[in-house]
DNA sequence: CACGCGATTTACGTAAAAGTCAATCGAGCA
DNA sequence: TGCTCGATTGACTTTTACGTAAATCGCGTG
């Protein structure tokens, strides 16, 4: 495990730019440390990097990104917050059911409308 | 099934604006009809707009819920068109099974992240 | 017919998520 | 010391997906 990665490093690795990792940064989604006024990234960052893309992929904002990243750290000490936590906790995953049935749904249809052209293909006599 | 449906009765079915179904309309995604100037919207536009709301949910642009959108309509006649949709369809799919993993990862960590929540109450003593 | 009310059009505004550009910095090295 | 090259900072710009406001239209009702 490597203790630290430059900036380019993980523009390159999430194909992303410079710039996008700063404004992460601005954003408190990650914290590089600094070695001057370079920053460098670790592991740790590097796994939040990676939740964000996922995140990013799912249609996420960077605001409910936070707010998932922050699902992941430690629990809260306090038992309100804990239920508090536990509550948004459920919400999201029913967000995201609800987003695994969208997916469904439209890979069903996607199925079918590549039938459609194959069939017709056939129909055109084009050799498979 | 109805004939038509006005454009407040689908704001109201599917929780967005006016303006949001006129942007739609600019962009192509629906064609309502008119009588005069008011439009009319058929049960197809408003199948229209459930995948669109879907395609949303997932986190797809306008541009690219256009082109699922047209992956949906009548396979072209012809060959060169025919299989040109079907890598389209493909790529599509493919971009669809890698949001699924990225949802199962993310589903499966919240619940690990719901897990520790709970046991963090057991341990506080809370009766659940 | 006047009125109210929903719908339309036109045009400008805005928030989110970066892109872009220019100036600057600092570390290595020849 | 001068140079290069990657990194940083700050400011401004852009794109997407609508929001909002103002003026207008037209239809049904009293």
């Amino acid at each position: 495990m490597r203790e630290y990665y430059s900036i380019t490093e993980l523009t390159r690795e999430f194909d992303i730019s410079t710039r996008t990792l700063r404004f992460y940064e601005d954003e408190g989604l990650v914290q590089p440390v600094r070695r001057g006024r370079t920053r460098l990234f670790r592991p740790s960052d590097r796994h939040l990097i990676r939740q964000i893309m996922r995140g990013k992929r799912l249609g996420f904002s960077i605001n409910e990104i936070r707010e998932i990243i922050q699902m992941y750290r430690e629990p809260p000490g306090e038992v309100g917050q804990l239920k508090l936590m536990i509550k948004r906790i459920e919400e999201k995953r029913e967000d995201l059911r609800q987003k695994r049935r969208d997916l469904e749904e439209t890979l069903a249809e996607l199925d079918q409308a590549e039938e459609s052209c194959v069939e017709r293909l056939v129909e055109l006599g084009v050799n498979t």
